[in-house]
DNA sequence: GTCTATAGTTAGATAGAC
DNA sequence: GTCTATCTAACTATAGAC
């Protein structure tokens, strides 16, 4: 039997299947919706007792997803290895990248913002503590610091980057369909990318 | 005893201190962890069973909040009533207006979270198709359609707004301290609608 | 319209055979 | 390590006195 604070004991063929099948149950119905019950019978019509052999409660199953599939080592290796000379090169090769990647892993937004509605956020913000949060922090802190923008405050670049992000993702999710099939997902990330870095205005300056 | 679809009766003070008590427990402890005798008891010291006087059941004082506490109606105002001849000027002056407005309503952001994640969106989709969505829609695309804008598609300005309205929301309640506390609500608000209109990058054009 | 009391259900978790 | 069977606790909702 492994262990509860057993990390690395992933081999287990029932641990997995009972993390898909509860990972698909929670973004489907809803973690308080989500039964044992039912987490049970989706993993291969297991007895809801088996489940305790590998996880000590529904909560630890949650703990477990966000713990172990989130996309945090992708988006770092994205900021680590940008090129370019200049910040607006950087910020374009970055999102150029980032985008598409966080949108594959949208599944992990919504575990995040269950996460925030069931827990408070706590195992998402105990994810961010192993060092992730300073790590993205710094590398954008850099990316301020190249020449090609305007003066900012510290970390200015930093929010106003992660709340394109989440605004893009967030509009994806949610917007009506007749607004986002106006543009194929390429175009309107070069959208979003040329308002950030060029905004919306016409270069005669009127506002 | 008021009907169950007499929307109109607000006037009793049971149901409003019900409303208020829900309200409060559902943002704290989120819904799935918020029984019928948690509202009770925060609700003046309730009887359990007197809530079914006033709501059929828990998902329906749910439902009253989304319906009758949210911020429709002034943001439309806001978008309805916003003044200025060019477009990046009525942005400016919309968005001015609508942040800090929107920041004020901050829970109901969090009460459609909610939604989303316990209903699929069932209930804020609802509110959204008594016309609210199209209203506010025509207006984006009618400032689109003022002088000062570079050429953009159909929508993408309505994307492009409530993308980062959404960003500057959640970076808001989820960003870390240190980086918040960099500038003012209003420094970040001018901040941010600069970047929207004119651009991250020097007027040089790099990248 | 509000209370007490409770019915009826279902949840998470455990025990012990195999 | 998985099963069956079951425990205990908590839930929503109802019935009926006042």
């Amino acid at each position: 039997m492994p262990a509860v604070s057993d990390i690395s004991s992933k081999g287990s063929l029932a641990r997995s299947e009972i993390l898909m099948a509860a990972r698909r149950l929670f973004l489907t119905q809803g973690y308080g919706q989500t039964t044992m019950r039912d987490i049970a019978k989706a993993a291969n019509s297991r007895a809801p007792g088996g489940i305790y052999n590998h996880f000590p409660g529904k909560e630890a199953i949650f703990q477990a997803l966000i713990q172990e599939q989130n996309p945090a080592d992708e988006i770092l290796a994205v900021l680590e290895t940008s090129q370019g000379e200049t910040a607006p090169e950087r910020i374009r090769n970055v999102l150029r990248k980032a985008l598409p990647l966080i949108l594959r892993h949208y599944e992990f937004v919504e575990l995040a913002q269950i996460d925030w509605r069931e827990f408070q956020g706590k195992n998402f913000n105990r994810l961010m503590q192993g060092g992730i949060l300073p790590r993205a922090l710094s590398q954008i802190e850099r990316i301020q610091k190249l020449p090609g923008l305007k003066p900012l405050a510290p970390f200015a670049l930093a929010r106003l980057m992660v709340s394109f992000i989440l605004g893009y993702l967030l509009t994806w999710r949610l917007g009506p369909a007749p607004v986002i099939s106006q543009l194929t997902e390429e175009q309107w990330i070069e959208t979003v990318i040329d308002t950030l870095l060029h905004g919306l205005c016409t270069d005669e300056k009127l506002g």
